[in-house]
DNA sequence: ATAATTTCACTATCTTGCTTTTATAGTATC
DNA sequence: GATACTATAAAAGCAAGATAGTGAAATTAT
C-alpha cells in the first residue's frame, strides 16, 4: 500500500547487509531493517534467520517502520531493558540476606526476581561461583554464629531464628560447616572472647 | 509408676531382640516393644533407631502397652491408610486426558494432585513406565490424528486444538512420533479410508 | 497465494542421580 | 529432666546435562 514511498527509505548498502547477516550489535540504534514478506522489523543484531536481501527495507528509526505498517519483532524488540546478569543476581542475594529466617527455595527466588528457576540457577552459579543453596546455608550459619556468641539463646531457638526449624538438622548442618556442634562452638568462642577479647574464630 | 508390674510383662528373649533390631515384619502382631526412656511403643518391623536392650519392654498387644502409659509410635503405627501410588497417578492421567488442550507442565500436575513435582515424576514413571511428558505427547498426537481423519481443519488449527500452539513445533513432533507430517498422514489415511473403509493405520 | 514444512538459535522445561530437609525416635549431657 | 545431640528412612528439592518448545523466516507443496 505504500510501495510508492520506496524511494524515501534508505538503500540496503553492503555495509548494512553485512551488519544484518552478522547480527552486529554495534549497529543497533543506527538503523532498523524490515522484511517485506513477513511485515516485521528488527534491530541489526536480531538473531532470527537471515531474510533474503531483496525482501529487506531499511528504516532510520522504529517509528518510520511502524508508520509503514511493520510490527516489531518479538525477539529483538521487546528486549528493551534487560539489566545485566550481575544486577539480577544481586537482587537475589539481597533477598536472601534479608529473608534467611524464612523458608527459601529456588522457585521462590526465581519468582521474586524473574522467570525460570532453572535459568536463574545457572546464572547464579555463573555469577557467584556457588549454587543458591550453598549461599543460603552460608548466610544462615554465619547468622547462627552471631547468635551463639552475642546471645544466650538455646540452640533450638537459634535454629528457628536462622530459618532452620528442624533443630536436629540444624546441628548436623552446623557441624558439617564448622566442624563442631553449636554448643561446642559457643563454649570455645566464649572462652576465647574472655581470654583474648576476640570473636568469631572459625568463620569470616 | 507401674514398675511394680514388671513381672507381668514378657521377658526380652534373644529371638524378640533379633526381631526388633532387624525390623522383622514377620513378627508383626506377635508382640509390641516399648522403650522406657521415650514412653513410645512400636511394632517389631518399625524402622526407627534401635533402642538399648535394657530400655525395652515387651507387650503381647497394643492395649497392654497403652494401659502401661506408652503412646503408639508415629512411624509404624499410623501407617494405616495410605492410598496406593497407582490411584494417585490415575488422578494425574485423568487430568491430562481432560486438559491436553491446555498448557501443561510438571508443576501444574503436581499441584492438582499432590506435593512435589520431582516426587510425582518419579512415581509416575514407576507406575506408568513412561514419563509425564511422554504421556502428554502421546495423548496430544492421538487427538491430532482424530482431527486429521475426522475433520478438514488446517494443521495450525489442529495444533492449537491439541495444546501445541506452535505449528512448526507441532509438525516436528508429529513427524517424530508417526514418521510422517500431518498433511501426509491425512492424505494417506483418507485414501485408505475411501479404499478399504479403514482408519488410523499408524497409531493405536 | 495460502497452507504446510523446515531451519535455526535461543529459552524453558524435563530428567534423574544426588543432596538437603523433615519427621521421628533414641541417647548423652549438664 | 530439659537441652543437646545422634540416627535414619522417606519426602522434597537441587543440579546440570538432555530434551522440549518458541518465534522468526525461508522453502516447498497445493
Amino acid at each position: 500500500m505504500d510501495m510508492d514511498r520506496e524511494y524515501t527509505q534508505d538503500f540496503v548498502t553492503d555495509e548494512k547487509w553485512q551488519a544484518i547477516i552478522n547480527n552486529d550489535a554495534s549497529y543497533n540504534g543506527q538503523f532498523y531493517y524490515a522484511v517485506k514478506t513477513t511485515g516485521i522489523f528488527c534491530r541489526p543484531s536480531c538473531k532470527s534467520r537471515a531474510p533474503k536481501r531483496e525482501n529487506v527495507r531499511i528504516f532510520k528509526c522504529a517509528d518510520q517502520a511502524l508508520a509503514a505498517n511493520y510490527r516489531p519483532c518479538k525477539r529483538c524488540k521487546p528486549t528493551r531493558e534487560k539489566l545485566p546478569d550481575s544486577e539480577w543476581i544481586a537482587h537475589v542475594t539481597q533477598y536472601i540476606d534479608k529473608n534467611y529466617m524464612e523458608k527459601l527455595n529456588l522457585d521462590l527466588l526465581a519468582e521474586i526476581s524473574h522467570g525460570s528457576p532453572y535459568h536463574m540457577h545457572r546464572i547464579f552459579k555463573k555469577v557467584k561461583g556457588i549454587t543458591p543453596v550453598e549461599f543460603i546455608q552460608q548466610v544462615r550459619i554465619k547468622e547462627a554464629i552471631k547468635f551463639l556468641i552475642d546471645t544466650e539463646k538455646g540452640v533450638s531457638e537459634i535454629a528457628l531464628a536462622v530459618g532452620i526449624p528442624n533443630t536436629s538438622y540444624f546441628i548436623t548442618l552446623f557441624k558439617k560447616k564448622t566442624g563442631v556442634t553449636p554448643a561446642e562452638y559457643r563454649k570455645l568462642n566464649k572462652k576465647k572472647y574472655k581470654m583474648e577479647g576476640l570473636r568469631h574464630g572459625i568463620q569470616e
